[in-house]
DNA sequence: GTCTATAGGGGGATAGAC
DNA sequence: GTCTATCCCCCTATAGAC
């Protein structure tokens, strides 16, 4: 009862409000869209929240843990470091819908310090996992050292955030494709077996 | 006089409505702010432009315009395959506001086909620049053939539109740099002298 | 804790004088 | 071609009944 357990209502809210921030964006998503989509009352937002800012932040967080926890189940530790990379890298995505926290990175929101510090969180965490996959493999000899681990593993998550850019721009996964191959080509040449 | 004069007027809204895409981005640019910023009064831009999507889309393609213009001076002839992409990559930026054209990608205008054609203008330019240099220095045998040209122009793109949104996510440019060290150093492997 | 009703403000656009 | 005045709608938030 004491803050355990917390109303249907407001996780109806944050399910909302984190479709509305993937498809839309925060500027974009209005309390209106949010109760809309919810099918919850006008007032119960502003009972749950302080407002729109704060719901958004409880959206992203929640986003944030889910999409943290599906990384790390790509970096799974039983794997060779050149299969977590390639596993990260041919992952399957929804391309043409952008990166569910990198496509936030030009809201205005990022103004707000937890707003971005949300997306940053998710960001450096996928690369440190990537930093931490080269350097392992280095050690263990089975890639070599062309490309020192931090700059690597930021090589990958920029192509990767660059390549949802390029494939919403020209509306064509093809194009986030090929970025990606070029990547894929990288890693081969990292290989020592 | 007919028709090859423009206004001052129009020209100042224009300005300001390209500062206002690279600094707050589509959506969150008001007509007020337009007019706040050229110092016009507010019918003066429905006179001419049909509204703010027309103003917008007059903006983009003077960014556009403009924004190739300096890549092919980046992409000079004269200048070595390898400089020409070199040069690109270490090319100034001002990484906390974000690639004029790119940053644009996740806003709902992309929807209008002109607008995303614009964007989509520019990034394409840059990627087949890039494109045609790793070719010619294949060709010329200054360049190995370990990445394929057209591969090797999405890649080089997306780590620069990609260290974009990290130097953003983070609000630090180093986070940009480390990318961009990783794609430099992808260059010298490519290097045969 | 959820609802309906409502308010203040600004966004986008138009009217019409000068 | 430029200006001021004005309009309608929706965004964000609050009030207060149930």
């Amino acid at each position: 009862m004491s803050g355990a357990r917390r109303g249907a209502g407001r996780d109806r809210l944050i399910s909302a409000a984190k479709e509305l921030l993937w498809e839309t964006g925060y500027e974009q998503m209005s309390p209106g869209d949010v109760l809309r989509r919810s099918g919850i009352g006008q007032g119960s937002l502003y009972h749950h929240f302080e407002g729109k800012l704060a719901l958004a932040l409880a959206a992203l967080d929640a986003m944030v843990a889910e999409e943290k926890a599906a990384i790390d189940a790509v970096f799974a530790a039983e794997k060779s470091p050149r299969q977590r990379i390639a596993d990260y890298l041919g992952r399957e995505r929804q391309m043409l819908r952008g990166c569910r926290l990198g496509r936030l990175a030009n809201e205005t929101a990022m103004e707000t310090p937890e707003f971005r510090a949300a997306v940053a969180d998710y960001l450096g965490h996928v690369e440190r996992r990537l930093a931490e996959a080269v350097r392992e493999g280095q050690e263990a000899g089975t890639l070599n050292r062309t490309l020192d681990p931090t700059e690597a593993g930021a090589l990958f998550l920029a192509v990767i955030e660059g390549g949802y850019v390029l494939a919403r721009a020209h509306w064509d996964e093809a194009r986030m494709l090929v970025a990606l191959a070029g990547a894929q080509a990288v890693l081969r040449q990292m290989s020592v077996t």
